[in-house]
DNA sequence: GCCGGGCGTTGATCCAGATCAAAGCGGGCG
DNA sequence: CGCCCGCTTTGATCTGGATCAACGCCCGGC
C-alpha cells in the first residue's frame, strides 16, 4: 500500500499436495498482484483469466484501441510505448515478470505493448477483473500498491527525460537494469539487455547514435564492458552510480 | 476504476438540514477521493484528517523526508518536483483542487511539494488513512482510479519530455491548462497561469528563455494573446491543438 | 557458400535549444 | 514617491545531441 507496510511475499515453494491448478503452479504468482488472493480461492483467480502468448515483435496492446482486457505477464519482456502522429516514439517502460498491464481510466488503452522476448500472460477481461476485485479487496489494495510504485518510477523517468544529460541517462538506465528483479540485493554486475539500442534510445529520449556513442565512451573509460552487443558488465559501479546522479 | 465505469460524481448541492461537519460542507468533496465516503459516514472522514494550509513559496512535502502523512488539497495550487544533486529541477506536476498527494510505496516522499498559491489541505496521517481505507473499500477503489489516471498523465508527459520539440511542449501545456478543471467540456479560451515561467520551464524540461521566446512566437503568429504576463488567451485553438501533436 | 537485411558503430556536419548577457517592468515596501 | 528585487523578455553566442552518411557484423534463408 502506498507508503504502508508491504504485503508479505508468498514463498515460491509449492505444496505438492495442493490443488493442481494453473494459478497454484504459477511461478510468478509470488511477484505479481495475484498473491493477494489466498490459496483457497485460487480457483476463482484461475477462472477469471485465460493464458496467452505473444511472439517477439508482436503488438498485443494497441494505443487507442478499446481497453477490453488486462494482462499479467508470466514470462518474457514487453516494451510499452506511445507514438506521435509522425511516428516519433517514446517507450514509457519495459514490462517483465509479474508486471500488471492495462491500468487505465479511460475506455481505450493509453499505450501500446509489443513483445521483445516471447511473452506469456494471463488475460483478464474487464468485467471479470472487476468481479474479482470486488470479491477480493486485498487485490485492489495490491493494485494500488503497484500503481503507486509505478507512479514513483514515472516521476523518476520524468526527471531523467527532462533534466539529465545523455551520459546521465545511459548511466541511470544501466543501474536500473542491473537492479532489475534483484529486490533489496546488490545489483548484478553482469546482465543481458533484451532490447535493441533503438529501444533504449526511445526509452531515454535519445537517438540510437547517441546511445551507442555514450556506451562506447563508458567502455573506453573502463567503467563498463560490452562482451557481446547485448551483454553489459558493470566494472565500476560507484562511478556509474555517481554519473546517474542519484539513487535511481 | 481503471477502465471501469467512473463512480457517480456527487453534486455540489448541499443539504441545508444535513450535519454541520467540515467534510459535509467541503466544497471540493465532489472532486476528490473523499466522495467515495457516503454522507452518513462523513464523521469518520472528518475524524481522520486535520486541516492545514501553506503560504506561497512554502514547501510542505520534502523529497526524502519520512512520509508521515497524505494530503488532499482543498484550495490553491502546488508544484510537485524532484531535484538532482546539483540543483536541476523537474516539476512532475501541478496539484490543484481535490488533488490527492502522497501516494508512495516507500517510507519517504518521492517528491517535494511547494505552494504557488495559498494552499489549504486536509492532512491524513498514514495509520488514520489506512484505517479509513480498510473501513471504506470504495475509497481505496477511488484512489486506484486516481493513481491510474495519473499514471496515464505521467506517460503522456514522458512522451512530451522525451520526444516533443519546445514548440510542441508549450502548445501541449497551454491546451492542458485550458482544459484544467473543465471536465468533459470545451476548454476555456482564457485562463490565468498560477505558475512562473521558470516553473513552466522546469515542468516542460526547457529553460525560461525558451519558454518565453516560444510564447512570444505563438503570440506574434496570432495563435494566442498574453494580456498580462500570467493571462493567456487561446485565439486559434485548433492550431495550438495541432502543434501539440495529439489530443493531450 | 552467398546474399540480404536488420542492428550496431563510427565519422562529419548541423541546428534547436542552452547559455551568457542585459535591458524592461511591475509591485511591494520603506 | 521612489527604490529594489524578482520576473520576464530579447539578443548574441555556444554546444550537446540530432541528423546525415557509410560501413562492419551477424544471422537466417536460399
Amino acid at each position: 500500500m502506498f507508503a504502508m507496510n508491504a504485503l508479505p511475499t508468498r514463498p515460491l515453494v509449492l505444496d505438492p499436495h495442493g490443488p493442481i491448478e494453473p494459478c497454484a503452479r504459477c511461478g510468478v504468482r509470488s511477484q505479481s498482484v495475484c498473491n493477494a488472493i489466498p490459496d483457497v480461492d485460487l480457483k476463482h483467480l484461475a477462472a477469471a483469466s485465460v493464458t496467452g502468448h505473444a511472439a517477439p515483435g508482436t503488438t498485443f496492446i494497441s494505443e487507442g484501441e478499446p481497453a477490453t482486457a488486462f494482462f499479467n505477464l508470466s514470462g518474457g519482456t514487453a516494451k510499452l510505448y506511445k507514438l506521435l502522429p509522425d511516428g516519433r516514439r517514446q517507450i514509457t517502460g519495459f514490462a517483465g515478470l509479474g508486471y500488471f498491464l492495462g491500468l487505465a481510466v479511460s475506455d481505450t488503452y493509453a499505450f501500446s505493448a509489443e513483445a521483445i522476448e516471447p511473452v506469456r500472460f494471463c488475460r483478464f477481461s474487464r468485467p471479470r477483473l472487476r468481479t474479482l476485485l470486488d470479491d477480493f479487496p486485498a487485490m485492489e489494495q495490491r493494485l494500488l500498491q503497484v500503481a503507486s510504485s509505478e507512479l514513483v518510477a514515472a516521476q523518476e523517468q520524468m526527471l531523467l527525460l527532462g533534466r539529465k544529460t545523455a551520459r546521465e541517462r545511459v548511466a541511470s538506465f544501466l543501474m536500473a537494469q542491473a537492479k532489475l528483479g534483484v529486490m533489496c540485493q546488490m545489483p548484478r554486475a553482469r546482465f543481458t539487455l533484451p532490447m535493441t539500442r533503438g529501444d533504449i534510445a526511445d526509452y531515454l529520449g535519445l537517438t540510437v547514435e547517441t546511445v551507442s556513442r555514450t556506451l562506447t565512451k563508458l567502455r573506453i573509460e573502463g567503467l563498463i564492458e560490452i562482451p557481446g552487443g547485448a551483454d553489459i558488465v558493470i566494472v565500476n559501479r560507484s562511478a556509474i552510480e555517481q554519473i546517474a546522479g542519484c539513487l535511481v
